[in-house]
DNA sequence: AGGGTTCTTGACGCTTCCCTGACGCTGGAG
DNA sequence: CTCCAGCGTCAGGGAAGCGTCAAGAACCCT
């Protein structure tokens, strides 16, 4: 979860600003002061800073020379004041951006979106972990656990796909047959007996009792993850 | 020397900047079209680019995303539109900053500092390192392990870099064909077959059992990177 | 206009993959 | 107990995809 602080004296857009963020799904923490804001920076670990300049205890160029001692988190600066010396010092400070009251609410979400594509340059790739292997929705690649990479037939790696987008789900055999073989198909079993024996003697352990690619008897398959924990 | 390419069509922007910027001791590459502009990219290795969105022969929105594909180089955009939508796209589209015209140059000047501020720790160059050789996305050119320079002809470098724009994810023979050949083509993988050769050859210490460039039957090729492991 | 490089195209074995049928096993119903 | 439907396993034939070679066409630079 992608944590912001908002440091600003101003509850009216402290409150519009906790809205709009938390509705898209960022975790909003906010601060009045500048004493305040130091603090929840310590406190809580943000992924960036949207500070105010006018703040009724400190200067804002302070409190960013003041974040800028231990962090390099990304800093948006909000200002009514449009000189452009006052811009000047604070991107001079360290913050990272400067927008200018009043502002357009989308322009600072795609602004914030910029800061914080750039400070988690390393993109996690969605990938699923099972019991014996893991799957590499976005690579369309199979690794077992010891990072081995596992090659699969086109058929095969159309088959964990479509399994591994409804992991932990069902998959009835109508369905795989539809997404892999074409929508004439859907009675033809026994393609999937064939395959789901190849994949499980590439993929799990102990072919014969797997733990990761279930049958669910009279219904179809099933791909189980693995949560994280062992 | 800190390089800064700057793109503009309007020659009098240019000039103002190209003196101002070297008065503050940068090193000042110009394009007027974003054409020249992604060559200057490739030829030199400006530290940042300012880009006009106005450009006569493309989008700029179009010649970020071609920035992108293969450099986190920071990008600041110029623009003489004000609205919103116009921003968005840009900054969501990959660019750092957007400024609009008329703009304080003292503003520039500083948004360009926090640019170069922020590139400066992470100083990696966009090159890839495989079992047998390195490519450079930047400087488009290939080297084997002990610093030989490897001359490939343009549609083999273009395979090679769609290669590894995806570098350790697959990429299907339609993608590969659309990128190198162009949309009309989808089918001719014997095209893609005799330029595997041909790269495998020059590329590969054992041409018959690559290690780099692997092909994944029935469905692409996949440009294999030297991550952590082994 | 010439020589060299690059791209395209066709043909040929070889490998890999997909489909198919046969058989054994298991568990539940009659 | 017997029967049977559903599932797992195995192996082989046909087809499609891949690597390789070579030669003609198109292109580029002097």
């Amino acid at each position: 979860m992608t944590t912001i602080l908002v440091v600003d004296d101003e509850a009216p857009i402290l409150r519009a600003l906790s809205i709009t963020l938390t509705a898209r799904d960022y975790t909003v923490v906010t601060a009045g002061n500048g004493a305040d804001g130091l603090a929840a920076m310590a406190r809580d670990h943000p992924a960036v800073v949207i500070l105010d300049l006018g703040l009724p205890d400190m200067d804002g160029v302070d409190v960013i020379h003041a974040i800028r001692g231990w962090s390099a988190v990304p800093i948006i600066v909000l200002s009514a004041r449009e000189q452009e010396q006052q811009k000047v010092a604070a991107l001079d400070a360290g913050a990272d951006d400067y927008v200018t009251k009043p502002f357009g609410m989308h322009e600072l979400l795609a602004r914030l979106r910029a800061a914080v594509r750039r400070s988690a340059p390393g993109e996690q790739e969605p990938v699923l972990r099972t019991a014996s292997f893991v799957v590499d929705l976005a690579a369309k690649q199979v690794t077992t656990l010891d990072d081995q990479r596992v090659r699969l037939t086109p058929t095969e790696w159309q088959i964990v796909e479509t399994l591994a987008k409804s992991a932990d789900r069902l998959v009835t055999a109508k369905h795989l047959l539809h997404e892999v073989w074409g929508p004439s198909y859907g009675t033809e079993t026994n393609y999937l007996r064939v395959y789901m024996a190849q994949l499980r003697r590439k993929l799990e352990p102990d072919p014969s009792h797997p733990v990761s690619l279930l049958t669910e008897p009279g219904m179809g398959y099933r791909l189980i993850t693995q949560s994280g924990k062992d």
